[in-house]
DNA sequence: GTTCACATGATAATGATTCTCAATTTCGTT
DNA sequence: AACGAAATTGAGAATCATTATCATGTGAAC
């Protein structure tokens, strides 16, 4: 995952009103947050809408986006971008930062604490003279299962 | 930068001929060679493109495109994504392996080595019994230029 | 039951990257 | 110099995930 950086766009400091829906009530957003339970590992926003559709739920593709967008910005799920660059949503164990040992080939996830890797971070952002640095790690790789 | 993976689509494991152009002799490769060189960070190939562009050259973007992925698959350049998922390219100052911290204002950056993150890589993988685990690590700040 | 702010979704728009394929260039060989 | 096979180039079309539009739906407060 990626420590919380300044946004390109829009509202970049502005404490704004958040973009997406807020409100957890819709059938939407509950089936979503069916499939986030039960995903057991990083899924696209493409599969995770036509995991959806395939167990009856009618949910739009463009709702799937905007939640996803949302839940990840207030931290509720994490995101990733696999090698293609297309990003990967997960609900995590915990809020608290960490990262993720990925499986390239079917998604499962372990999460990992990095507290040598924080360190090491702002170490070498000091000693270059950066300010306000966070940083990007993630490992991939394949899973027990998908190693045979 | 990330560690060699398997390519998801052409030739995953064939060790076939490359993709992209391997001559250096015509006028084009050798316009994105020198711009490449005094690049002072990572730009997109969309920048690199405008910038020939603005120097005169005349050299087609499809011709940057393949160009640039050709150099990163040989590892004559290193390849990053910035926040909005576009790939950034620049031409190291080793080949070994390293990590980044580029400013995400203008580009600069700084190449640094991670031995800490290496062996933490490593170490987290075993434990998890994932295998041919890779990693993506890096770093995004505010240089001290673009601080102030 | 009326109202209204927010949520939804079909569809269009965006934008980086890749693909197509005919025209051009390179370079070793005459 | 000239030839020709093979590689390279590039304008434009095609991909494809993601975002923007905006008309319509919906739930909660009054």
């Amino acid at each position: 995952m990626t420590t919380p950086q300044p946004q390109d766009r829009a509202q970049a400091g502005t404490t704004g009103p958040a973009r997406g829906p807020r409100a957890r009530g819709t059938r939407q957003a509950q089936a979503l947050a069916v499939a986030l339970a039960r995903l057991p590992g990083f899924a696209s926003a493409q599969e995770i809408h036509a995991e959806l559709r395939r167990k009856g739920e009618q949910v739009g593709l463009a709702t799937v986006y905007r939640h996803l967008q949302a839940l990840s910005e207030d931290g509720s799920v994490d995101a990733i971008r696999d090698a293609s660059g297309e990003t990967l949503y997960r609900q995590c164990g915990t809020t608290m930062h960490h990262h993720h040992l990925t499986c390239r080939n079917c998604g499962r996830s372990v999460e990992v604490e990095g507290r040598a890797v924080e360190q090491w971070a702002a170490r070498v952002a000091t000693e270059a003279g950066f300010t306000d640095v966070g940083h990007t790690v993630e490992l991939f790789g394949l899973c027990p299962e998908c190693a045979g």
